[in-house]
DNA sequence: CGTCGTGTTGAAATCGTTCAAGATCTGTGG
DNA sequence: CCACAGATCTTGAACGATTTCAACACGACG
């Protein structure tokens, strides 16, 4: 499955100086730049904004930072998917996102200069590097920028109020579903299938991060493939029922009314 | 138990050449201002800041703000307690935090301009109202402002980063141990006893944050009692024993190593 | 072809919930 | 000052959702 960020046509046309191979690499030119940090900004500023951003690939299991290291840089996923957690003194873990093309890891650390979690490349990845004390100053020149970099900040923050609902009043099946519905609506406004699309991270991975064992994913799995919602084959899920799955999500009981046909 | 920043006198007019009164509820003279907002201006940047600020009374259990609420103002409690909660389509609840002194309310909401959550007041409360657009403006004027907001709204994050850790992976043993744990370390870092403070949520608010029942978070208060670690009577609470807390929080078995007298 | 990582499934165990009863506290009004 | 009602809290016993433990299946890879 090809779910690279460049699928469209490379809009290479008037990168100004840059040669053909950077303009590719441009927030101009990257199709996630509707949704990202650039947001917004006319084609000047996203240049000005684009000299600051170095790009960096960062390979499948990978750290892109770590617990304790010095925060330099916010990173936004060009292509690839991540996951960040958090590791207790006993040395466990618990996964606080997965995160796709066009967002921002990294805001944690601003308060403390630190970063507070780990950040993992869940396949071969790509991001661009934005070192925070020069977009310090585009905030400055670019009302814009700074009135979008709020926004994906307070957006961050709710996006995780909503973990800690799913964690603290959600059953595992509701969970497991609200978690479908997460990644189906965020591929979705990428422009990807909200319906068919592979699970980057392994059970495990999904299990913790819904405060779930293994084994408690592999049942649910196996349960909404028999009520007809789901079709998974290893990692690449066909989600049949997305309005059951929803209703699930939202903590309507659909088993206990099974569709006709 | 006396936590007022300063219940005293009302204010009287004229802000500027500030006349007793508003002097007592400016941010200069508030006890907050090295924790609040204001955290590391100089007086005249604090004038101006406390120009666009508007001070506000909440009663107990009344509505700083509601799910919907249009955005306007983020909130700094300056008096007084709250909580916010998320509601799902069910009408459960679930309690994403609890404000004190000094902390900011709202931030989820400049993303989409409307509130997420409900705010609503512990106790009589008082809070200082800083409108978000004249908020922007200023951070254009006083870089150290601005810098001092991405940490809060950093911090914001990072603080709903350990509730999903707390949920997602402690029991519940540990979770109410984190909980005690935290408040201490709140209230020290305002000037108040991190061994002696009064709960100023219910038994229920306290469970529903955790993501336990109000019998387990009753059940957990007794063992706590029993192991020596606790006394609590009614609402107040003295910990006698932070450091076994610190280390039941942490995942290490306590009761396993019964201290001798 | 065997091994390792990963995922599935069943049975037993466990932690926390649910249900139920009683205790304690608070405020109100006589 | 007491009696009463309603809220809040505590405690016990049974239940149940999820975990734990264990065995097995499957695919990738050397």
């Amino acid at each position: 499955m090809n779910q690279s960020c460049l699928k469209v046509s490379p809009s290479c046309s008037s990168a100004s100086t840059s040669v053909a191979g950077s303009a590719l690499r441009s927030c101009t030119s990257c199709g996630m730049h509707q949704l990202c940090l650039p947001m917004g900004l006319d084609v000047s500023d996203m240049r000005r904004l684009d000299k600051i951003i170095g790009r960096r690939k960062v390979a499948r299991d990978d750290f892109l930072y770590r617990i304790g290291d010095r925060f330099t840089s916010l990173y936004a996923v060009r292509v690839g998917h991540f996951k960040t957690y958090q590791e207790n003194l006993d040395g466990d873990r618990q996964i606080t996102g997965f995160q796709m093309p066009g967002e921002l890891l990294g805001m944690d650390a601003i308060s403390t200069e630190h970063h507070q979690c780990d950040a993992v490349a869940l396949q071969d990845s790509e991001v661009c590097e934005i070192p925070f004390a020069m977009l310090e100053q585009l905030f400055g020149q670019m009302p814009t920028l700074l009135r979008h970099f709020h926004r994906i900040m307070s957006h961050e923050i709710t996006s995780e109020q909503s973990v800690i609902m799913l964690l603290g009043n959600m059953r595992a099946e509701q969970r497991f579903a609200a978690f479908l519905v997460n990644l189906s609506s965020r591929y979705a406004a990428r422009g990807y299938s909200s319906t068919r699309f592979q699970l980057r991270m392994t059970r495990q991975d999904v299990g913790n991060y819904l405060g779930l064992t293994i084994e408690s994913i592999s049942r649910l799995i196996s349960r909404f493939r028999k009520q007809g919602l789901l079709v998974v084959e290893q990692r690449e899920v066909e989600v049949v029922d997305l309005a059951a799955l929803k209703k699930l999500a939202a903590g309507v009981d659909v088993c206990a009314m099974p569709k006709p046909a």
